[in-house]
DNA sequence: CGACGCTTTGAGGAGATTCAAGACACGTGG
DNA sequence: CCACGTGTCTTGAATCTCCTCAAAGCGTCG
């Protein structure tokens, strides 16, 4: 509690900038010019806080911009007609939350820190006049925006797939996240809970749960509450993609 | 055939332009302004003609530009790694095909015409220079991207549904894209097969059938081959939603 | 320490898949 | 014009995966 407080005391202090962040290869910045970062860099409210369970924006209100996560995580979500939500996706640091608005100018989804969160918000009319006068940032939100759609497909992919294999590649996409992000890849803890993972994969918290506990018994991996070990990557790969042949014969 | 040549023929020496295209307020061109739309016009290549079952694209292939169909439908797909095809969209005639390639500059899926297609294409290296030059159009691509983006996350909700839910959806979003294309809501030919529209909502084709046989004799529809008609709207929207009630409980 | 939420585990059942076979539609060639 | 073949669609029966419901274990926080 008191080291989080003294860290966000000297982020505060030692003036985060986007050309000195620590995400610039992986946020919005990547790709532009020196001086268009700079330009970027004067617009992004910076350090805004939300704690575990707090709204970052709500699904239906007005579109305020782009969100970067600087640290912690979130899930994206929507609930449907029966009032059971659906996680959309899970936002991991330095990826960009806020897509679900930009076309109708109305959040699509709801945004819930995970954990707490430290985050940069482009405000939407800022967004409009930096646009205006610099190409590359039209580039580089057009491909954001489509590399969502990429992974939207995957994610569809997916679902037509066993529980199992479900499992397995959400282990394998976090861990993937997590390496380029600079974490460990074999072992992290999960900051969500088994019921979101359900929600996210289309799949009951109790099957998930039954399925956790099968990779640890096939010694895929090690876990205890939310600390994941990865102990035999390629095995829980190769059961990822044998098993869909067995399936399939 | 006779027909098809003739109006083909007709087409091309009426020269269509974007501004007098009857597409004009679904495809790019909404939301741009006159001389927009103008300088657009002259960057299009018009008139491409795909047969039944031919490639439009093929995944993998570099990025050549985004094309809207003029008329036909298209299916846009990806191969898993045991060859089963999903089927991640069908494409109707004002629709935008190409975002998957935007990104990388890679296709990331494959796109066949279901019936002969008549298409328009922007090339890659005009969209740049076109882009620079006309900032209404970056957020016209950038609004189309992200619908795609809003679309896909109702798919991804639609993949938690029942089979029933999937298949009434289907219906009704089919049928709602012709109303909003001017062609008849209530009945119309479906250009896809079972399989394919299995392949589309994660089901086996077996299921497609037997619960459009179901909605038949329930008359909700009436449907001969791939003839479509539609008798009872209000309840096939009403299964959709009350069935999930039920569910629920 | 007790309450609450999260996780695990078991048993039974529902929905969808798979496999198999037959019906239908469409186009081709005799 | 009909026979034939191919691909598509329908229908049935058996099987299996996953869900639901229920209850107990675990952890955390006031």
């Amino acid at each position: 509690m008191i080291h989080s407080i003294i860290s966000q005391a000297s982020t505060t202090t030692t003036a985060v900038t986007c050309s000195n962040c620590n995400l610039d290869t992986l946020c919005i910045p990547k790709g532009l010019g020196q001086s268009e970062v700079g330009e970027l860099d004067l617009l992004v409210n910076k350090n805004n806080l939300r704690q575990k369970g707090e709204v970052i924006y709500q699904a239906g209100s007005p579109f305020k911009g782009l969100i970067a996560l600087r640290s912690g995580s979130a899930k994206l979500l929507r609930i449907d007609l029966n009032g059971n939500e659906l996680v959309v996706d899970f936002i991991l640091p330095g990826e960009i939350l806020g897509f679900d608005g930009l076309s109708s100018l109305i959040y699509n989804c709801t945004a819930i820190a995970l954990e707490t969160v430290n985050y940069c918000h482009l405000p939407v009319h800022k967004i409009e006049r930096l646009a205006a006068n610099t190409p590359g940032l039209n580039h580089i939100l057009l491909q954001r925006s489509c590399d969502q759609f990429d992974s939207q497909i995957d994610k569809m992919m997916l679902s037509r797939r066993s529980a199992e294999e479900r499992v397995a590649c959400f282990i394998l996409c976090i861990s993937d996240r997590l390496r380029l992000r600079g974490y460990s890849e074999m072992e992290f803890r999960l900051s969500m809970s088994r019921v979101e993972i359900g929600n996210h994969l289309g799949i009951a918290h109790e099957t998930v749960s039954r399925i956790i506990h099968l990779f640890q018994t096939q010694q895929l991996i090690e876990i205890k509450s939310r600390q994941l070990k990865i102990i035999n990557k390629k095995e829980l790969f190769n059961f990822y993609t044998t098993y869909s042949l067995n399936s399939t014969k």
